[in-house]
DNA sequence: ATCGCTATGTGGGCTGGCGCACAGCATAAA
DNA sequence: TTTATGCTGTGCGCCAGCCCACATAGCGAT
């Protein structure tokens, strides 16, 4: 694989590492396709690799009761999918499925494994990462209890704006529906109501974002909250 | 402060350590009363201290539009509270509430951030028990989703009563709705129902658990699933 | 013994989300 | 053009959990 400006990650954290450490790690990797509907990790399975996104959606979904299941983070260029591999084990809870297209670096988990034993900075930031991504999964426990599905919605549409790199995305109601727990019933009146207030439109699994602010104001604070918790890392 | 056998820790992260590393650990930190309704720290706010317990429970939970709030996890003698500072952020997200009393080995936020540099073993045991607390808040997540209260109330007591000493505590219905984002009626019917099943008995505040077994029964399977990875972990 | 506080029990009306069933309607393939 | 398939819209009955209000019951303190 050719080494060049090309391969620099976009991915956050691996953009804190400097020229060398970066060079480095893209020897040790590869990029890879990220593909609408790929599964790269079943629950319950070993995790073979870790996924640094340079674009593209990954969500994790936690199994319930067999064969139903919830979204419970989402990751893009801000994170790393696969944590596990960084806290000491090999078996996912979770279900990491790909939710928006794109390209994510890769790395094997031997290697990954490997790396972060020798690479202190890597090391900080991926556990800067962590302490956000563990304050998405405790806002969304909380928001799942107590707020009404058009807030959460928007708190979802606006999450996967902040990942996608345009306005428009691929996302049938179906899906959203699976996403957010919730019937597609469910998702047809909230998405409809957030169309009529004109912040949305969607036709046939195109959703389109109108009106960035409108949207933030219809989403509940969870969407804030995480994101100034994330902020206040940065200093 | 003695440091004697008496303050050997019953911590089951502090307990991996070697006798030297944990005398060590010892003199840097203090035994402080854990007492039912105290504040270790409230969201937002700069977390002061880790706490390892030994014996009582500490709640975890989100702030959600401002007064209220839900549980979001649960610590006991397996873990540690103060996660941020192992993981570089000195803001605590969460509020931490005593909802057991007992005691904990307190350890000060530079001291702790000193020894985790220096103590491998300690880091390992810390990354794997986040590991199993993620999973718990994402299990939590997706329960809070679909489960009945009933069986949530059911999964909370065992959660609980693993960390108790014993099968009696002390728990109103209006502190259980809180912790489970209920309205207090909401409990008082659930728990109305366990007791017809003769699973648990209450009076005034006391629960007593009389069925361990047929409790894991009419609980969701989030708490096996929880308990599962976590042991998954101890090989 | 009385008062007051805390904890628990009950009832009525409301609504968000559920299950089920079916009716458009667009795009792609035949 | 027709047919198939995938996505979206609607209607209806149901129920868990909501809010509000009030009734009892244990328990401590003056």
């Amino acid at each position: 694989m050719p080494i060049d400006t090309h391969t620099r990650s976009t991915n956050s954290v691996l953009q804190v590492l400097s020229p060398k450490e970066n060079l480095r790690l893209s020897m040790l990797s590869e990029q890879v396709d990220l593909t609408y509907g790929d599964v790269l990790c079943e629950p319950g399975k070993t995790l073979r690799h870790v996924y640094f996104p340079n674009s593209g959606i990954i969500s994790l979904l936690t199994p319930l009761d067999g064969h139903d299941s919830v979204e419970v983070g989402l990751v893009g260029r801000e994170g790393m999918a696969g944590i596990g591999l960084f806290l000491g084990s090999s078996v996912s809870p979770v279900q990491m499925l790909v939710q928006g297209s794109g390209i994510a670096t890769r790395m094997k988990a031997a290697s990954f494994r490997n790396e972060i034993k020798r690479n202190p900075v890597l090391q900080r930031e991926l556990n800067r990462y962590l302490y956000a991504f563990m304050a998405q999964v405790a806002q969304t426990a909380a928001c799942n209890r107590h707020h009404l599905l058009e807030k959460r919605l928007a708190r979802w549409l606006l999450m996967t704006h902040d990942r996608a790199r345009s306005n428009e995305f691929h996302l049938t109601q179906e899906f959203l529906a699976h996403m957010l727990g919730v019937r597609r019933v469910g998702v047809t009146r909230a998405a409809g109501l957030l169309q009529e207030k004109n912040l949305i439109s969607y036709r046939r699994g195109n959703i389109t974002i109108l009106d960035r602010k409108g949207l933030e104001r219809a989403s509940c604070r969870c969407y804030e909250a995480v994101n100034d918790l994330r902020d206040s890392m940065l200093n």
